[in-house]
DNA sequence: GTCGTTGCAAAGCGTTTGCAGCCTA
DNA sequence: TAGGCTGCAAACGCTTTGCAACGAC
């Protein structure tokens, strides 16, 4: 990743207004307001590579395609709308890990996430 | 789903003998033993009526193929293993959900995700 | 001017579907 | 014997890749 071109500016832009996860086809929409005519396979080669780079993280929800967010955040969670499918970040963590951890296995990492309503949906 | 044909009984079984979560292609390879000619079309066939029928529940991880066990269990979540890729059960759960819902945000379920080494992985 | 990057179209890959024949009830 | 079920192959949707042209440095 060497050159800064307008489509890869798009996509940065894009990841840095929305404030949550994007999925592919969210992030393509988003840029193409900036970039009309960007393509599929340059958001997907720019993700690879954006994310390569460091500069981007993997939200990868259960039973959902992955999204994308910038990275260098605090450690987060995320909550899942069920019923507009936006993906919210929450902050703090449940602990406790080590307790539920079978014997003789070696914990490395561990995701964590909350489905149900958000604020909007449940009004 | 009306009939007990010798393909949906290698599925069951397939499900039952291994004890943990199955991804479509372990369950095909694990029911060719029992009817060599089967076809992947007829696993996902099956594991769609199945699952309508509630004897079969599906696992989704993060970033992983969907994985199917038999319906039924307690409240578990799953270890996943990552370097034999297998995935176990787990007992018992964090709690303190509550606690780190945003306010105004209606939590109605969650899901847990341990990563690491197995028992065997870790020797 | 170089060569990293892009858009397009084709190729992959896992999952679903259409269809004719099979086999359970 | 009826019609649910199966295997095969084609269709699908999403992601990746090959390639010639473009444009950032």
């Amino acid at each position: 990743m060497q050159r800064e071109t307008k489509q890869r500016r798009a996509i940065r832009k894009a990841l840095i207004d929305a404030g949550h996860p994007l999925s592919p086809q969210e992030l393509h929409e988003s840029a193409q307001e900036d970039v009309s005519g960007i393509g599929i396979a340059t958001v997907y080669r720019n993700i690879k590579a954006l994310h390569e780079d460091g500069w981007l993280e993997i939200v990868e929800l259960p039973g959902e395609p992955p999204r994308y967010e910038v990275a260098g955040k605090e450690h987060h969670h995320h909550f899942h709308c069920r019923r507009c499918d936006k993906v919210y970040e929450v902050e703090g963590c449940p602990g406790n890990l080590k307790a539920v951890t079978p014997e003789g296995f070696e914990l490395e990492g561990h995701e964590f996430v909350l489905y149900g309503l958000c604020v909007k949906c449940a009004a």
